[in-house]
DNA sequence: CGCTTTTGACCGGCGC
DNA sequence: GCGCCGGTCAAAAGCG
């Protein structure tokens, strides 16, 4: 109290810990604790901002907002400064420094606030950069592993193969699938064919395994609403009553984009009507909404997963007739289990088990690194970190027998800690669980509109 | 009036 | 070949 903080950055950032920490707190609820680490650990922070995960590094810049405070503290300092004065010049002192130090304080909230912003803009960026870099990955690889295939079976159905795989997975690519369907002139084989062709939605599979193209990913969770709120605008097209399950099967289409080949069925356990279980099918097309992001993140390394991961010992996966394995334990409030039952493998993720927010702030994290060791599991064929995060994964498949649990583990966890991915695949999961659809947030008012001016496309389109 | 949902029909895959 | 079943389509109905 006595002595006068070493500069006015570090006096900004030592004397206000009740008002900045409540009012960052209120602004940003899931990253508490990994502030207050940073703000301990301020010093240390140029290495840290060096580090490769550039959300979590700016996020820390926005919610500590010291730096921005060094610029604007020289009236201060000259309070400071002042400390000789009489006592009541003293009390004016601490007066005028409390007021400006509101004004301070309300600055740095707007300015965090607008660096907020910026920081999300960066994230989906971001985001939307590396799927978009995945995809043309993959697409290239497919595209060249399919080119050796047909050179090498010259069949007569070349032409149709021709023009659905050369394109990469676009609304054209859909209107050749509706149009195969819908004009049923065509012969069965080219029909099939067709459909193979233009269904394959992600990118992903380049192998010649028709029934391994439609990888899904099944997500249980506990909600009264029809449907949970994964963050995308959906349109339903049909309802079934499977059999064995009283309750109606639904099937949307995603109606973020013209053409955007994304599915999903939604439909009540017979045994547990709360239970609400939604499976997708699979990648989408369109930038994605921050709130989206997280469950389409998943659901897609989670379909990659599956798919590249099942490559090495794809033959026993289907040759099963069914073959399920807990990836993780359900005292950490999470099931994933993997389903390759024909004819489409199913991740299923098991959210039924996380009733309150708290736990399931621990299980979604749970479920990001489910999704983080998977993808880097199964991207092997463009990830440079090859040995690192594929825990859990391995006693299932059996594919790195060598590498020691707890080590995958640590491996994980700490991918997690940077995955540029968390906090949209947080906030995604975190609303669909409660099932309010607010974690969209401002970014998903914002859209409404543009998505109105697609569904209205989408209407000509059908 | 335009968009969404409903619902019966249709199609293809699969098992017998 | 036939029937069952899941998935999709598209016209009609409903809704704001």
């Amino acid at each position: 109290m006595d002595s006068p903080p070493p500069t006015a950055a570090h006096f900004q950032a030592n004397t206000q810990p009740d008002t900045s920490d409540d009012k960052l707190i209120t602004e940003v609820d899931f990253f508490t604790d990994k502030k207050h680490d940073l703000s301990n650990s301020i010093e240390s922070s140029d290495n840290y901002h060096r580090s490769t995960a550039p959300n979590v590094d700016l996020d820390f810049k926005i919610n500590t907002g010291l730096h921005l405070l060094t610029g604007n503290t020289s009236s201060d300092q000259s309070v400071i400064d002042d400390g000789v004065s009489p006592i009541s010049d003293d009390n004016r002192t601490k007066h005028e420094l409390l007021a400006n130090a509101k004004a301070e304080f309300e600055r740095m909230s707007g300015e965090n606030q607008r660096l907020k912003e910026v920081l999300n803009k960066l994230i989906i960026d971001y985001n939307m950069l590396e799927m978009h870099i995945a995809t043309m990955i993959q697409q290239t690889q497919g595209e060249s592993k399919r080119k050796e295939d047909l050179a090498g079976k010259g069949s007569t159905r070349s032409s149709f193969m021709d023009l659905g795989l050369a394109a990469p997975v676009t609304a054209e690519n859909d209107e050749n699938y509706r149009s195969s369907s819908e004009g049923r002139s065509h012969n069965e084989h080219s029909q099939s064919i067709d459909k193979d062709v233009n269904r394959e939605t992600d990118g992903i599979d380049n192998s010649t395994e028709a029934t391994m193209r439609r990888a899904r990913v099944s997500v249980r969770a506990r909600s009264e609403a029809s449907v949970i709120t994964d963050g995308c605008q959906w349109r339903k097209y049909g309802q079934k009553i499977a059999k064995g399950n009283p309750c109606p099967r639904a099937y949307y289409r995603c109606t973020m984009a013209v053409g955007c080949p994304v599915r999903k069925q939604v439909q009540r356990c017979a045994e547990d009507r709360t239970i609400l279980t939604t499976t997708y099918e699979g990648n989408h097309n369109h930038p994605l909404p921050p709130a989206a992001m997280g469950m389409a993140c998943t659901t897609s390394s989670a379909a990659r997963m599956l798919l590249s991961g099942s490559m090495p010992s794809t033959d026993s996966l289907i040759n099963s007739n069914y073959f399920t394995r807990t990836v993780l334990p359900s005292s950490n409030g999470l099931m994933a289990s993997i389903s390759a039952s024909a004819p489409f493998p199913t991740v299923t993720l098991d959210l039924t088990q996380t009733p309150t927010p708290l736990q399931f702030h621990r299980s979604s994290g749970l479920l990001q690194k489910f999704e983080q060791s998977h993808s880097k599991f199964a991207g092997l064929q463009m990830s440079e970190n090859m040995d690192a995060g594929e825990t859990g994964w391995q006693p299932s498949l059996q594919l790195h027998p060598n590498r020691p649990p707890h080590a995958a583990l640590a491996d994980t966890v700490t991918a997690i800690t940077v995955d540029p991915n968390f906090t949209a695949a947080l906030a995604a999961a975190v609303s669909s669980v409660i099932g309010c659809g607010k974690g969209a947030g401002n970014y998903w008012n914002n859209t409404n509109e543009n998505v109105n001016g697609i569904k209205n496309n989408n209407k000509v389109r059908d």
